[in-house]
DNA sequence: TATTGTTATACTCTATAACTATA
DNA sequence: TATAGTTATAGAGTATAACAATA
């Protein structure tokens, strides 16, 4: 350890460096909207991955895990668990396929679809008080440049 | 823009519901960023949480611990850890405070600042590939958003 | 042999309580 | 009492290997 060298009070600090950096922003407005989406979400029992897999399955009854799990890039075995929840709550139901056995078709329950509709709703309430100060062309064009990052990051 | 997310057979899924809220898209592109910097930063032996710190502690030498986790958003208990490494590789150094001897005062050292502005030429010019796609207005724009929706979390 | 869903496991990140030494 | 740094720990999130049943 070292000697005697600075010090420092009531200061304030400068990232003025990491502010030109988009990935700072992003980490930073992701902490925000996970925690607020999660927040919006605590009431009707779901967090952001499974309200995500809920209405992934809502959308596209049918579906299988293997699909599910490509679609949300997430891992298969993770996504089990989280399917267990689901299925626990009576959301969604895991149904045998005739032509495979081997797989499971995913269907939404109707209480499964009543509280993804449900969620949906205050997702989307959530999300324009908290992005009230942008028009909707500047929400379109921050969504492209998004989706921009992903692609390029495949490349 | 397409709906579809991905073909596992001759079977496209519709992420419709998703693709209209923003948490999705910054989720999605967080998950590349984090991926494209960190693997920019593993020749400097760096990750995104402890280049951030080290950038931090280069823009401010004197800062204290608490400083800089406040700083940072991330809990004091989490960034020891993260100092621990920056100083074992002789990054930076914890130095006594006179005036305060429950409190070290965070400087870089030669080899910090060193490896701190390579990794940061090495960031600037990933982000520059990544992001090619944008305009500098357009990335302005997109910082200036994620701001808005940092800034709305606390309120 | 390859694939579907599963189990077990491990590693990172994050969050909280409580300790020590100072103030 | 309160604060700075630390320790221990627990909870998410994420990643890989390997297994049983089936294709």
């Amino acid at each position: 350890m070292g000697e005697v060298v600075k010090m420092t009070e009531a200061v304030s600090v400068s990232d003025a460096t990491l502010r030109s950096f988009m990935g700072y922003h992003v980490k930073r407005a992701m902490s925000v909207l996970q925690a607020d989406l999660n927040a919006t979400l605590k009431p009707f029992g779901l967090r952001m991955v499974t309200y995500s897999a809920l209405v992934m399955i809502v959308d596209n009854p049918g579906m299988r895990q293997t699909q599910l799990a490509d679609a949300l890039a997430i891992e298969r075995p993770n996504l089990v668990v989280i399917l267990d929840q689901l299925e626990e709550r009576g959301l969604i139901s895991r149904d045998k396929v005739p032509t495979d056995r081997r797989a499971y078709a995913l269907n939404p329950t109707e209480q499964g679809r009543a509280l993804c509709a449900e969620a949906t709703d205050a997702n989307r309430a959530d999300e324009d008080r908290l992005l009230a100060g942008l028009s909707k062309e500047q929400r379109a064009a921050v969504i492209a440049a998004m989706n921009l990052i992903e692609q390029g990051g495949e490349a």
